[in-house]
DNA sequence: CCTCCTTGTTATCGAACGATAATAACGATA
DNA sequence: TATCGTTATTATCGTTCGATAACAAGGAGG
């Protein structure tokens, strides 16, 4: 019946540590991502999980440090989507084989832009001025995976399957034309009327970066995700 | 000699109307662009062109309508700088005659991308949230521009020179590795070294461009700029 | 039940924000 | 040179921001 003066009942609801950490980190993830991160409000990122502005205060220790420490837990999660894709060592590894492993990854890269748009929201926000956020996000978290790309792409270069573009060149290339569509998913559905994370989309979409990044590949479609 | 109490010479700067506007809504690109329409502040915008923040509630309504006016004006050079590149009726043109038009105008977008990077960081920071601004950008400038490549890339697409992706699709692939480098191109100076609006840089990131999605086209590379 | 450490809640601070009103200075025109 | 419309400058308003301090409440171990 909802008495006690039909105020709606406040519990006060205390969670462990970890679980209001990573609930304040998601939140902050999409906050970050939508509005950068002087758009951002600490108040929203704490509201949209029930919690107060000051607990972030409280479980981390200002504003950057929580946003620090959101891109760290971000690319964790990339490094597990992306766990194995190339080989450690890739000298002397078959063209073909790092061919196949390559597309692999592309479609890997592309469901996960699709799943935590964060990402690549994040990036584009930040890459667009200096600041010791991007520098430290580009040394700490970008550069390995940035290398481990340019390494792949000249075996590939080599063996005539990749297309003729330098390295430089085509990571950015790959990267935003594997990331717009859902960094700017709101755009999309106002454009095409379509939802850029449907299945049958994000699978055309890395079918398409496949085919055109390595033309050298005899085409083998297939779904993501 | 500088006497009068050796205070610089604080000599009050009185601008024509069209004068101060201009040099605002350049200013608030550069702000917008680098920092989001949350993040750009509007004193910041006045400090740049050495004007005080209430002139640009008095030059213009609001900060928002301030936004509008910027956006407005680089759409207007950006159809500048496309003007004529596609033939304004592709009933019956010859689809080789179009897919060199097309070419051309991947290198003209290339080349306005590196010089105006503010275009597409506007777009890219607004297309990651619904809102009030994307709605109107998106109906009032993106899709005239939206509409004009997919009837083309259907043309080249049924004569077999576009490489096989569905327009909508291509249109996010094409935009965001056209202008990826130079929406990000502090990024992508700490992370290569290299500096994306050199010509070299852009002439090989535009015919690259060309080569994956034209791959029915004979290959022209050309410098751009 | 009491203790004590952890977490939640409220109140409030100074700074920065966009906006507005009031005043001052410019400069073309007469 | 006096007038007057336009532009520039200063002061200040109310709001929102991130941060901090003080206090309240939960809950495990005794």
């Amino acid at each position: 019946m909802e008495r006690k003066g039909d105020v709606p009942n406040k519990v006060r609801l205390r969670r462990a540590r970890a679980d209001i950490r990573e609930a304040l980190l998601e939140s902050a993830l999409v906050e970050f991502g939508a509005k950068g991160f002087d758009g951002a409000s600490t108040r929203s990122i704490a509201q949209r999980v029930e919690a107060h502005q000051p607990q972030i205060n409280y479980h981390f220790e200002s504003k950057e440090a929580l946003w620090t420490a959101s891109v760290d837990y971000l690319f964790g999660l990339l490094g597990e989507a992306l766990e194995g894709v190339l080989p450690a060592a890739l000298a002397g590894v078959d063209a073909w084989e790092l061919a196949a492993a390559f597309a692999g990854g592309i479609r890997r890269f592309v469901q996960f832009a699709a799943e935590h748009p964060e990402l690549n929201q994040i990036m584009v926000h930040e890459g667009t001025a200096n600041s010791a956020r991007l520098e430290w996000m580009t040394e700490t978290h970008v550069r390995p995976f940035f290398d481990g790309i340019m390494a792949a792409w000249h075996v590939l270069r080599v063996a005539g399957i990749a297309a003729p573009i330098d390295g430089g060149i085509l990571y950015y290339v790959l990267i935003g034309a594997a990331s717009l569509p859902y960094v700017n998913a709101p755009e999309v559905r106002l454009l095409t009327g379509r939802n850029p994370r449907d299945s049958e989309w994000m699978s055309a979409h890395a079918n398409a970066l496949v085919a055109i990044l390595l033309p050298g590949l005899p085409r083998t479609d297939r779904p993501v995700g």
